[in-house]
DNA sequence: CTGCATCCACAGGGATACTG
DNA sequence: CAGTATCCCTGTGGATGCAG
């Protein structure tokens, strides 16, 4: 199995959030940090949340318990493996919880614990800002894609 | 160059964001959504967001504008590569600004940019998600993986 | 229906050497 | 100091087959 962060990463820290880090230099002799949080914590969350499917599938199972394949439909372009993995990680997370049926079919449903639900506001957020910032953004790229193909070559452009 | 999401992809949709999405399976025929936002475009926030080092690098612009090396330092485990390849994809998207000083030993300083700006508030929410949840996450991987070396065996148990 | 195991292709990202 | 190009390893994730 190659899922992310298998391996045993105890760096838990204080777990405190001030949130007022101004220009202090905490970089120097100190321990790196973001916000008051070690890069190490913002790293284990990044790549809970981009990996491609978490956030969508968070997301899915915001309002209601969802089963596999109900699941599967919901996010699309999602295979099986991926939606398999990307729910174990979560529940092994304390994101989801994992509830089997034991009926004829087989019956598995996911749903969102009360940490997984405070994730979903924040990830709302996120989304929130992709919506509103879709298109600032995607002109600003055009924008930069289409000048890096006239600033390459200076010499030689008159 | 292996950087990210490199081509066109003009899917902006409406940029709104009611956040309604109660059970109405939209999977069914129409567009996938997350919160009122295309799937698509999240991915394109999470690529941006989850690469590993955009998000550490937008909480160190946060304050004020640095310099490449200077950035290098703060970042800790950042290599030049990376550095200058984050650097330009936040560029690119309109997050970022780059200032070149044409002084002898040559100066070059990055700051965030409006639209920078918001998303480092959007992201310092994560952040501080990833601080308060810390523990909780921690202790939830924990059992949770300890859990995983009692039950594949459940034949021969007793 | 739900899930795991294997194979395989691609892109992200690290180390290093070189240029301006 | 700042940046680019190359080499190469690894993880991520897709396709498929098998099992409970």
């Amino acid at each position: 199995m190659s899922l992310s962060s298998a391996g045993p990463s105890p760096q838990e820290g204080s777990s405190t959030c001030p949130g007022t880090p101004e220009g202090t230099t905490p970089a120097a002799g100190g321990p790196p940090t973001c916000a008051g949080v070690a890069p190490e914590l913002v790293r284990s969350v990044l790549e809970r949340i981009g990996d491609k499917w978490s956030v969508i599938v968070i997301c899915r199972l915001g309002p209601e318990p969802r089963r596999f394949n109900e699941l599967r439909r919901l996010v699309d372009g999602i295979t099986q493996r991926m939606l398999t993995a990307t729910l174990r990680g979560l529940e092994r997370d304390g994101l989801v919880t994992r509830s089997v049926f034991p009926t004829v079919p087989l019956r598995v449903e996911y749903a969102l614990t009360d940490s997984g639900r405070t994730l979903l506001d924040v990830v709302q957020a996120l989304v929130g800002w992709a919506g509103a910032n879709a298109e600032t953004v995607h002109v600003a790229r055009t924008e930069f894609d289409r000048r890096a193909r006239e600033q390459p070559q200076p010499v030689g452009a008159g």
